[in-house]
DNA sequence: ATGGCATAGCGTCTATGA
């Protein structure tokens, strides 16, 4: 079984990319990420034309998240409950007896601005959330852009984003918060070679200087780790035609 | 070199991203 995470930056544009993408790759379940679309306005046709099933929380311009699956989709819980939030970032479901959460956490602009308090912020929340459901579901995947860069060998230039926002220790430490409630990166469970990110900025070349930032993860519970078989990244959707930004990140599973 | 790009939206510019 195949699991993977992708921030696509807007559906509309992307969506062709993602059907091909999924047909090519026969990924089992998808989390996207920033499809700035509506519900209504979601393609749920085309999706169910090549044998997938979806979920999606969206809305206008920014953030929306959706869950798309070759297996049923059940237990459909949208947003984090008990936290006040207008902005369409979470959508959780159980698949295969997974629970799969996948998360657009928020950028965060720059340290200290309301948009990074917003930010740690809802990274306590999210991090009171998964306490609740990982008592609840033992087999959990936590999907999603984190818009952080866990470590140094995360980040193409340590020295140059040291303190920035995406590397900054509070976003750092709320990362590791998360792997303290028994979450790990399944990216890292197994041996990689270094420089490799999930995002790279449209400016400057940087895709094709790889001056990128392992910012998209895919967290497994101590209860999947030994079911996990292998974790990448895949660079091929970063050198399409108008690409996302960020390219899938996917970790397969044996559930026997 | 803090920028250069991409996306959406009542839009010829602004907000946002990372």
């Amino acid at each position: 079984m195949k699991i993977a995470t992708w921030n696509v930056n807007s559906l509309n544009v992307r969506a062709p990319q993602v059907l091909e993408w999924l047909n090519a790759e026969a990924v089992d379940v998808l989390c996207v990420q920033e499809t700035k679309i509506e519900d209504h306005k979601f393609p749920y046709d085309e999706f169910t034309n090549i044998g997938y099933q979806a979920v999606h929380l969206g809305q206008k311009t920014y953030n929306g998240v959706a869950i798309i699956s070759k297996h049923p989709i059940e237990e459909v819980q949208f947003d984090i409950p008990n936290l006040e939030d207008i902005q369409k970032r979470v959508v959780a479901a159980t698949i295969c007896g997974i629970r799969i959460i996948c998360v657009y956490i928020p950028n965060g602009q720059s340290v200290g601005s309301d948009k990074y308090l917003y930010k740690l912020q809802w990274l306590q929340a999210l991090t009171a959330y998964l306490e609740q459901q990982l008592k609840q579901y033992p087999k959990l995947a936590l999907l999603g852009d984190y818009n952080i860069a866990p470590e140094d060998r995360d980040v193409y230039d340590p020295e140059r984003w040291q303190g920035s926002v995406l590397v900054s220790e509070p976003e750092r430490v709320a990362f590791r918060q998360l792997q303290a409630l028994g979450l790990h990166d399944s990216f890292r469970l197994f041996e990689q070679p270094e420089k490799l990110y999930s995002w790279w900025d449209y400016r400057m070349v940087a895709f094709r200087r790889n001056l990128g930032l392992r910012i998209d993860h895919i967290l497994i519970s101590s209860a999947l780790v030994p079911a996990a078989k292998a974790s990448w990244i895949d660079r091929a959707p970063r050198k399409l035609e108008r690409p996302s930004d960020h390219t899938p990140v996917v970790l397969e599973l044996d559930i026997g």
